[in-house]
DNA sequence: TCTGCTCTTGACAGCGCTGTCAGCCGACGA
DNA sequence: TCGTCGGCTGACAGCGCTGTCAAGAGCAGA
């Protein structure tokens, strides 16, 4: 085990008191510089490391630690939510604690007690399941949380989502324009409050621009590319096959170009994704895009804000999006 | 700020002794049922959350975190080593604290430090620098250190890697099989441990199979898209362009790729990538796989093992690769 | 009934640090 | 010369919890 000098230790090797060498070591003002630097000496000939761990607890308990807790870090969305607060925090000296919950809201509850013993200072939660009971009641105990990537349904927290509406609007209107009429819709699990919105704006546009029925294009249950492959495949089989696709993810979309490539004809149906990924630029392939970092960096811009001032107004962030067009939502129907 | 009940009120409430409230808080024999139930009704009555900073304080100062640090997190494998490190780390009942250093040794110091003082259990580490004196202090201290995908020059330590010569190896030799003889090799930075290695052993297969010179087609640089991009625009420019490339990592891959698309007769030139990434399969790029969250894996089991048994023989993980063929490491010579 | 044991419980002293408060000293103004 | 004030320092009491140790209770065997 790592046995390292205490402050005591270091006191003592400069010969002042416990506290005289704690002012130094955190940098308080009111020591006489010859005694400063005695310390400074001796702490560095000790390689003494404070301890946050105590010094923490002293000061209330609180650790200067943020949690976050999301789906699946190996999803580059959630990787670059995770970036984006990770370098906000760091510019007030906190440290951010990831956990990903694989999309359980079991896992996630076990997940935001565990960092909650650890004291952290705020959470930030991509909610997975739709009861957040667990941490109404840690709000109410004084908790800093912030949602990102989706609301917590009911409860009335800090926020950070994008204008899904408006991307599944200019998607849906993009491949109308370039004359299509048979759009298929390819979207994640149902419960999840992105895929609510993004297809009901899919929806609404297919029936503004008079399209009856657009819903026997719609689909679901594209969490991984795999699912998302398959319906799309069964989805572009039908006998009144769609002519363009909007794949409501970065999942749906991969999976989606997985079952073009397979099916006949499948190089010619028009594709939008929504999100956009590294290699969408090199596919040629028409996204929603916006930025994630961003979104990440307001989400932990708002924890800090919270945990200075308690009693701000909640907020809600709404970043926008665009449509980058890159040839596959340009296409025209076959 | 959130005042949560302590233990003593707790212990209060339920009529015992803080040490008894705090026997039945961890579980710990020889409480009876009924004050077992009776302190158990209390804490869940009082919303009581155990504080895990305290508590490792008084268990002698050290936490339950292990700290990862690591180049860049948006890295789809940098995420994947991280996913296969929580994984296993949550099966010890240990949590994970993930920091990126962006490749930078500064950085990677400061981190290091940030770590020690929220006195985490154990550290696991991608290398950025080539000095590693600090660390190596620290090991002295009794701190266990696990470094992954690159070894730390010098430092006597667990380490995990892959098997890079073997990898570049069979990659080299797929494409001299394919008929080509002029190879380009598009790799990262040269001070990296990998890249030295892929290298090498790319120009001593080069050399054994008798092409003369291969160094002439040895690009450095690509530590992202962009650069591997201009590198490999330059090597098919020149005039005497390889009919392959060996892209040295999954940066350098994607690079090549665009540059490829954007150079006339492009879509001829054969490509192998070391590292596997989502879309390959998509776009059909043979690679040189293995298995990232494994390694992940695989650190985390060594630093546990470690930490349980300090004085352990070193361990070397040496994980094996292998080339995926998808067709773009299968076209002949132009 | 007494001894010896196990089971259960609590008192107490920290873990390493910080906040509070009080004390000391030299300097400065009157 | 004295009073006062500001800079500097240290004693001390915790933060919330756990480890140690010892004491009391209950019970079996002698």
């Amino acid at each position: 085990m790592n046995r390292r000098p205490t402050l005591a230790v270091v006191a003592q090797a400069a010969g002042v008191s416990l506290k005289t060498a704690s002012r130094v070591l955190n940098g308080e003002p009111n020591v006489a510089p010859a005694t400063r630097e005695r310390v400074q000496d001796a702490a560095a000939s000790l390689g003494f490391r404070r301890n946050a761990v105590a010094a923490d607890l002293a000061r209330g308990g609180f650790s200067r630690l943020v949690g976050f807790i999301t789906g699946d870090l190996a999803n580059e969305f959630y990787s670059a939510l995770a970036s984006g607060i990770e370098r906000e925090l760091r510019e007030h000296g906190l440290q951010l604690l990831t956990a990903s919950s694989d999309e359980d809201a079991e896992r996630e509850s076990a997940l935001t007690g565990e960092l909650l013993e650890r004291r952290v200072g705020a959470l930030i939660v991509t909610p997975a399941g739709a009861d957040h009971s667990a941490l109404r009641g840690e709000i109410a105990a004084g908790l800093t949380v912030v949602v990102v990537d989706r609301p917590a349904a009911g409860m009335d927290v800090d926020t950070v989502v994008i204008d899904n509406r408006g991307g599944a609007r200019a998607a849906t209107l993009h491949l109308l324009e370039h004359g299509h009429r048979r759009i298929g819709f390819v979207g994640d699990e149902p419960h999840l409050w992105t895929y609510q919105e993004r297809s009901a704006e899919f929806l609404a546009v297919m029936a503004e621009a008079g399209v009856p029925d657009a819903r026997r294009w719609l689909r679901h249950g594209a969490h991984s590319a795999a699912a998302a492959r398959d319906l799309a495949a069964e989805l572009l089989a039908g006998p009144d096959a769609p002519t363009a696709v909007l794949a409501a993810n970065n999942r749906a979309t991969v999976g989606t170009l997985q079952a073009l490539r397979d099916v006949p004809g499948g190089a010619d149906v028009a594709v939008v994704g929504f999100d956009d990924f590294e290699l969408a630029d090199l596919l040629g392939i028409t996204v929603v895009a916006y930025d994630a970092v961003e979104m990440g960096r307001r989400a932990a811009e708002l924890a800090v804000a919270r945990s200075a001032e308690p009693d701000r107004p909640v907020e809600l962030v709404v970043l926008p999006t665009t449509v980058l067009a890159r040839g596959s939502g340009e296409r025209p129907p076959r």
